[in-house]
DNA sequence: TTTTGACCAAATAACGTTATTCGGTCACAT
DNA sequence: ATGTGACCGAATAACGTTATTTGGTCAAAA
């Protein structure tokens, strides 16, 4: 179905490539010779694909965004308990922290983002967490799945500050003092899911539902804002001039 | 009763120029010059109170520390609920929210420890927090007042999580999105009490015990760390060579 | 059409040198 | 005793210059 599946597929190969990198030195330290090397191609040929450094790392980010987005909802779909907030909770917390860029993304930003930051300009990446989350919990809440007393935009700061942390401190504290990943997970789990769970305990098909239908209308933005992140080169449009 | 009280007043008035400068710059980018002119002295006359930079900033450091610990321990005798793990979690982060050199320590930026760091070598910082709060929670856990189910170890390390990241992320979202701060607090504070409350509410006269037993000890391992971290000056013994 | 090496201007790294500052000491004044 | 200005060596900042790299373009080769 792709006419073009030989681009895309060498597309493809040198945006891995080109995310290994920027995951490992960040966006400014990477160099596109770099990129070209290790993709085994011409440096032009990336102005083939992407007109702009830029447009090279805003592919690599839309990427991974969206392959995040996939395969929460599939996860989702697959778990039994994906229905639940702290399954949920729990299901992107192990996505992220198997996938490098993500979790880079997330703990470091400044190095990784490095001088893109002023392209993102007014996007706040935090902001816009936070306002996902809000939202969501206000869906979930909606549907009595999660309890009706809980101020949703505190406990969904509250939570942002907790995967910052969780993402954060592990690497700051050396594996010798710090438990096993599994049972602090576990523990976590327990928290968040005392702190939302409704006294009687809600559909969980209705919260996969909604989980869904937000995993939907996210691929949706995402797929809208592709333009801006890729920004891909004239194809054959715009007989200008 | 201090006989040189003149003596220990100016101190502490260095002491409050230097931890503001610190605070604000970091110990790399503070000079001692910055010190003593902000105090009205000689630089000169820093050496006689701490013979290196080194013991200067140690100084503050402990004075901060002690403080903390002081304060923290008013506050939960003063405090009706002080007896509870989440009620003398919330006193800690109150605390630590109105002291700019703890906050600023908690936040931890390399840059107000800067070079200092290889002097506190393998003290590990966050280690020691983490330890820490294990074995206070483990004793709170033995008397009853946490439930006995909790992984403390794994609980303890969650709460440092959430710690960091509330202190953390506090200036990396702008506050027209944030919650308002006292209904962060309050809600942590029910994310945490619903953690650790045991089913049936324990005494909370003997929490305080444990709480007043545990700050009485640190205080005490503090002041035997004084000569490590002050390094005070040749008082006039060592009547060497 | 796709890929590439050569090419350009701007940015950045490297380098050596010069000033300045900084931590720390000491003899001297009070 | 207590405080201070002058002083020292080492570290760091400032600076100008030179090399190198980097993002981006283009005409020519495959």
């Amino acid at each position: 179905m792709d006419e073009n599946s030989g681009r895309s597929q060498a597309a493809q190969h040198i945006l891995n490539q080109a995310e290994a990198l920027f995951t490992r030195y960040g966006y400014d330290k990477t160099t596109l010779d770099d990129v070209a090397r290790a993709a085994g191609i011409s440096r032009s040929t990336l102005y083939q694909h992407w007109k702009k450094k830029e447009a090279l790392f805003g592919a690599v980010l839309w990427r991974a965004l969206r392959a995040f987005t996939v395969q929460w909802l599939a996860h989702i779909d697959a778990d039994p308990q994906g229905g639940t907030f702290a399954g949920m909770f729990r299901i992107a917390f192990e996505i992220i922290l198997k996938q490098p860029f993500m979790l880079a993304l997330y703990k470091n930003d400044m190095r990784l983002l490095g001088s893109y930051m002023q392209f993102l300009e007014g996007s706040q990446i935090y902001v816009q967490r936070q306002l996902t989350q809000q939202m969501f919990l206000a869906k979930l809440q909606q549907a009595g799945l999660v309890r009706a007393d809980l101020d949703v935009e505190a406990a969904a700061y509250a939570f942002n500050c907790l995967n910052y942390g969780l993402l954060k401190l592990s690497d700051m504290i050396p594996a010798e003092v710090a438990p096993a990943p599994e049972r602090i997970l576990e523990t976590v789990m327990v928290m968040v899911e005392r702190m939302v769970a409704p006294p009687q305990p809600g559909d969980p098909a209705a919260g996969q539902a909604i989980i869904r239908e937000f995993a939907a209308s996210a691929l949706e933005r995402l797929d809208a804002l592709e333009q801006m992140f890729k920004a891909t080169p004239q194809p054959q449009s715009q007989p200008q001039s």
